[in-house]
DNA sequence: AAAAAAGTGTTGCAATTGCAACAAAAATGA
DNA sequence: TCATTTTTGTTGCAATTGCAACACTTTTTT
């Protein structure tokens, strides 16, 4: 699998025009710019062009994690994060070319001229971007550095779009262990301070988050 | 953003005929029966159509990883996995029905009816197949337990194609330390171990694996 | 060219985590 | 239903890791 171009097998007049037809935007950047936040579209995806960035994100505590390093030819963008507390910015390691593009402009799905293949080509694009959301997910729960907030961060991203904080632990403690990548006795410790703290209530495989 | 399902706004008509053109296969598995393992084609996509399925890693000191849940309409394979030394197993959880697509069947890139915005969708899909890929990488490191297997693992994924096993860091040590996740002083203490144990060459920026 | 900032290497010490081992509970399956 | 396997909870102890602090080097900025 070698890896390919935005515009490979597309001719340099057919990437302007779609660039029309898309209106995407091409933008410049400067080494040490900002080139997005999580407060951007959420609709976008962006293209790095030209050059290279680095995706960061700042814990509250002041760890810095660097979730990733983009070159030429990756793709980044609101749509491949969930909507949780992320504070993921994106910098410009050196000057950069990037191409924005709107992520609905690009599934045809809608259109009623497109094969049925081009529409399981859509498709499957838009389950790789809920795969790499929640690959984006996990990441973010292995980047934490202690089992408290590994725990922590996987019971809120399992609770976000509960409004009782609460959810049914989808595998065994013994899984969740393994999944954390970290020791379960480590782990069962770590469930007890916390629910001695009152931060967490454990009925059966129904976790729910207080506060 | 909404989740959606694979034949999402294709008729089930169409959707038979597409699993003849496309040569897919649908295949059920019992609970617990190992659905692929890195042995397999490295050209399939599957589609969990039905059941649910657990990626996991086994390590060569006994750990076991998850690396992830698998559900309805959540998309595997070989094509998200670089050849690095994985040992991915792929598991049913529950009754599972599967969809394999062979991913080169999909791309119409080189199908000259199909519209230069079919192309580039193609292109978009690929590049995030790339994504998930590095990101599968990241997650390997990050699922190591010591620091010393975190630095050799993210070093092994660095010269996986260099002859030489030397690579160039693409960025500083510190900034390192933050990708993986831990402390930058204990991360320099592990290096010199690293080197006095003969495992590491360091030059600079130039790091090259011994053995 | 000088000053400031960022990166690197080191270390003692404290805190966290992993390991091993075991008992009890729960789930599985014959 | 009973036996076996798996999961869970617990703990002491050892090993690893993180933290803080500092000196020194390199890079960047003015």
């Amino acid at each position: 699998m070698k890896k390919i171009t935005i515009f490979d097998d597309i001719t340099k007049d057919e990437a302007e025009k779609l660039i029309n037809e898309l209106d995407a935007k091409k933008m410049h950047f400067n080494k040490d710019v900002t080139i997005a936040t999580n407060i951007n579209n959420i609709n976008l995806i962006g293209i790095i062009l030209e050059g290279s960035a680095t995706v960061v994100r700042y814990e509250y505590n002041g760890d810095r994690n660097i979730i990733e390093k983009l070159n030429k030819d990756d793709l980044f963008g609101e749509v491949f994060t969930s909507n949780s507390s992320n504070d993921l910015s994106i910098i410009a390691t050196s000057p950069c070319d990037v191409l924005f593009i709107d992520y609905n402009m690009l599934i045809t799905s809608s259109n009623k001229y497109s094969t049925y293949k081009n529409k399981l080509v859509d498709n499957i694009l838009q389950l790789l971007a809920f795969k790499i959301v929640s690959m984006n997910d996990r990441i973010e729960v292995l980047t934490k550095r202690t089992i408290r907030e590994k725990l922590l961060t996987f019971f809120n991203i399992s609770t976000r779009d509960k409004i009782n904080k609460t959810f049914t632990m989808p595998f065994s403690f013994t899984d969740l262990a393994d999944y954390l990548a970290i020791d379960r006795s480590a782990m069962t410790r770590e469930i007890k301070n916390l629910k001695e703290d009152g931060i967490i209530v454990i009925n059966d495989k129904r976790i729910t988050l207080l506060n």
